[in-house]
RNA sequence: UCCCAGGUAGCUCAGUCGGUAGAGCUGGUGGCUGUUAACCACCCUGUCGGGGGUUCGAGUCCCUCCCCGGGAGCCA
């Protein structure tokens, strides 16, 4: 953040605007600035003066003002200030003489240009249930903790650009709009233009789908992996940031019918490549939110999450546990644990067992590598024993898996075969195709969820707080 | 979608055996104070989630739907 910003108009007398961040880091003392922001709390000493707490959105910290009787606006404004109200508020900045923080502003001029009528403010002067809060998502980011979150949010989205800038990766803008009817990630939501009340029919009554917008039905995408494969398979290392969709009835708290995830793909890359640059990816990106937002974090580590620092330190700090499937499996098998879903080779892992995983047996990230094939998509490229793939999941505690990748299959036969194994038209998937036919190389790719990660770092424990607006199964309100 | 637990004042919750509701906080008023989740006193606030049923009478019992939380499945 820039550490300071000029007034935008011109005025006669320009004090510096200032953001409380900064204000604050830099304490300026004795300059005459100016910061806006909302009214937290107001407090009265006697009737000389009141202590107003602003909150500018900068950081978690309240800027205390000093708004004193000889304002002009003193007792028709000021003693009726509330919290949520906006203010700007032209001041000096000083030492502050009592305890609780070590600058204040002498207020030179307070402007108020907008009121928040106390009686229906929904925000009050206390802390408030997260569940509450979603219901009033246009203003919870006025409060401490999710102004936080949206601050980190944003911090994570620009370090993750950062990092494949870095390594030279091209971003790449993946189609929202997908004609590809089974993308192998989940149910997708149907995209239409066509009248529902009024559907056009083929001469045996069925919905003539060809008269639809695209002259096909079409979906919003579950994935940008394939469509980041052709630009992997032509410009080497890419990766897509962007939103995805899933129709599924999930009711959890690590769901979202809209999300937004990080697919980067690479040419000429194996699978221990891929868990290299996953990893890469994760422990940069914590390490650079714990540099540079410790006050964010600050927050989280004590009113969200007391073991969050902890955690994080060992992400970033500690390398990740790398086993493959058929390991993990030993491992459960002879815990001696008696797990809910009962332990054999060729089912899916359960939550439970990779909490075990997570928590007891590595107590960290942990990477699991080379799954049966017959629960694996189909682009996943076959390991030489014929039962598993080269895929990795990457589960970290709290959250369970928050990466999953794999090499994919680059040989034209083997894909075509498994194809048709599981049922997948190879006629519509020609161009996927293509691929392996014209210049094929080994590459690997994988998702990263952004708001799982998001829900990693800040501790937070819905995911439906760790996204402005979140879209769940019967709710999209604003 | 399945299992479990919930929905009562603006918020967080209590409400016994069925007899039409309370507390704390917020807010308002006054007092006090370089205060800081300020403090002290007083005051206001209810479609008891929606609909239906049983009953003389339902926040309370029954049915149903909706929403929220925990867990599971699907996954990122």
């Amino acid at each position: 953040m820039p550490a300071r910003f000029t007034a935008p108009q011109g005025r006669r007398h320009v004090p510096t605007y200032y953001r409380i961040a900064p204000l604050l880091a830099n304490q300026p003392l004795g300059a005459t600035v100016e910061v806006r922001g909302w009214v937290r709390t107001r407090r009265d000493a006697k009737g000389d003066f009141s202590f107003l707490e602003i909150n500018d959105g900068s950081t978690p910290a309240n800027l205390q003002v000093i708004a004193e009787a000889r304002l002009d606006n003193f007792a028709n404004e000021v003693r009726r200030l509330t919290a949520g109200c906006a203010v700007e508020v032209v001041g000096t900045l000083v030492a502050s003489p009592a305890k609780g923080q070590a600058v204040e502003l002498k207020a030179e001029a307070v402007n108020v240009r907008g009121w928040a009528d106390p009686e229906h403010y929904p925000l009050q002067k206390k802390r408030h249930s997260f569940e509450y809060l979603r219901t009033i998502p246009h203003l919870r980011p006025r409060t401490n903790s999710l102004g936080a979150v949206a601050r980190l949010r944003g911090a994570l989205s620009f370090a993750i650009h950062r990092f494949f800038n870095q390594r030279g990766f091209v971003h790449i803008h993946t189609p929202i709009i997908t004609t590809s009817d089974c993308e192998g990630a989940g149910e997708m939501f149907t995209v239409t233009s066509l009248d529902l009340e009024h559907l056009p029919r083929t001469a045996d009554g069925r919905v003539d789908k060809t008269r639809d917008f695209f002259g096909q039905p079409a979906s919003l995408t579950v994935s940008g992996q394939l469509e980041a494969e052709v630009y992997a398979l032509a410009l080497g290392n890419v990766y897509t940031f962007g939103p995805t969709f899933r129709a599924e009835n999930s009711n959890t708290s690590r769901h979202l019918a809209e999300f937004w995830m990080i697919e980067p793909e690479m040419a000429f890359c194996d699978l221990a490549g891929d868990i290299d640059l996953a990893e890469a990816l994760l422990r940069q990106l914590i390490g650079e939110v714990i540099d540079a937002h410790p006050a964010d974090l600050d927050l989280f580590c004590r009113y969200v999450d007391k073991t969050l620092a902890q955690r994080l330190d060992a992400v970033a700090n500690r390398e990740f546990a790398r086993i493959t499937y058929t390991e993990a499996v030993a491992r459960l098998e002879r815990s001696g644990r008696s797990f809910e879903f009962p332990v054999s080779w060729g089912a899916d892992l359960q939550s439970e067992h990779e909490r075990y995983l997570t928590d007891e047996v590595f107590k960290g990230p942990v990477v699991v590598t080379d799954y049966p094939k017959r629960i694996k998509p189909f682009y996943m490229r076959a390991n030489d024993d014929g039962t598993t793939v080269a895929a990795m999941d990457i589960l970290v505690p709290g959250i369970g898996e928050i990466v999953g990748g794999s090499q994919r299959e680059e040989r034209f036969d083997q894909l075509a075969a498994r194809m048709d194994e599981m049922g997948i038209d190879r006629e519509q998937y020609g161009w996927y195709l293509d691929l392996r036919r014209y210049g094929s190389a080994p590459h690997s790719g994988f998702g990263l969820g952004f708001e799982r990660l998001v829900q990693f770092v800040t501790g937070m424990a819905n995911i439906r707080e760790v996204i402005p607006f979140p879209r769940t199964p019967g709710s999209a309100a604003r």
